[in-house]
DNA sequence: GAAAAATTGAACGTGATGTTCACTCCACCA
DNA sequence: TGGTGGAGTGAACATCACGTTCAATTTTTC
């Protein structure tokens, strides 16, 4: 493994162990277990803790934002949008985003301001896609009469959820399963009888 | 107010506070804070930390072993359960054993093996709550023939997470309002058309 | 097999955190 | 009014956890 997939790795695992507690409370040693590697062996890849923050929060940023781009190009029905959106690459910053900011919230956890902005941006722009999906699903006739802030902002939990279960900690097949019965659920309740 | 009352209000905040960084990574203070009081007063009511985690924990899951009790008596169906579920009382206990047993699953972060096994037992047992309602619902001809198992851990992922974002954060309208939005979705979907 | 690169693990210094305590504040009563 | 006890404060302290470094060791490369 060269040195740029070994940053990679380094910067994926960095994310989720700031995801699960925080800049401040997660320890350099938690990403160096992640890694199956030493603390100062991490040293010889990053300038300092806040170095691997910056960077693993830059790097993972870019991915979800493609993702999102991406997404939003084809919308077709809330449930394999939603799902697309949800098997799809590299999510992990919304690990972020969502189980500290949007379901807990609390703004002191990740110190940049200027970051922050950008989150809360991306967090909009998906539940905005959820939203013109739903309805448009009603506008067409398919969908019931639905409540379509608060059917989005349920879906999106349910989305980051899956996002925990997943890259967090690494649940795939289950709750890969969990969720398509689901969200098939929801789909059939979505649906005009 | 009483030092009784005083003692529940220091039980709920540090089972907030516990339930949100694991017991290792909360801070007294943080506590404090949660309280709007100071570290120095919180230990005219604590021995120390450990004590304070101990008593919090068994005061939250008496409360929630009784709800779990009460709402068994009275099955009727999946929406209905699952909303009283989520409405009732003092579930705050559910937070650890869902926030960090259930969907981050870590067992490092809540110390006391006994006590994990009770956890363990009290999920349990709402999951089989959960699933027999399913059941029944399928058997008596009302439900469609759904993955009981997966749908399950899927209504019951949607409860962890209506607890934590009513308990751990507090944002109990807007919540209340999605979930019985959802749910009512999700109730729609599992009807026989 | 030597040179280079990667990795380790122990050591260090500092800042964070659990805990204590002398002191203040305030309600209550004589 | 002044004294008493309980509630609460915030500064001080001691410990230790954590970020960081580095000499020593192992692994890789040629």
């Amino acid at each position: 493994m060269n040195r740029e997939e070994k940053l990679t790795r380094i910067y994926e695992a960095g994310l989720r162990v700031f995801a699960r507690y925080g800049y401040r409370r997660a320890r350099v040693e938690d990403i160096a277990d992640e890694l199956g590697m030493t603390k100062g062996n991490l040293y010889l890849y990053v300038k300092d803790k806040r170095d691997l923050y910056e960077k693993a929060v830059s790097h993972g940023l870019l991915q979800w934002q493609a993702m999102v781009a991406r997404s939003i190009e084809k919308i077709d029905d809330v449930c394999e949008q939603f799902l697309a959106l949800c098997r799809k690459g590299y999510t992990y910053l919304s690990r972020d985003v969502s189980l500290r900011s949007v379901l807990i919230n609390d703004p002191s956890i990740f110190p940049l301001s200027s970051r922050e902005d950008r989150f809360a941006e991306i967090n909009r722009a998906s539940m905005d896609l959820l939203r013109s999906v739903l309805t448009r699903g009603i506008r067409e006739g398919r969908f019931r009469e639905v409540d379509v802030d608060h059917l989005a902002e349920l879906l999106y939990s349910i989305y980051v959820m899956f996002i925990i279960k997943t890259y967090v900690k690494s649940e795939g097949k289950s709750t890969q399963k969990m969720f398509e019965q689901g969200l098939d659920v929801v789909l059939q309740g979505l649906l005009k009888k």
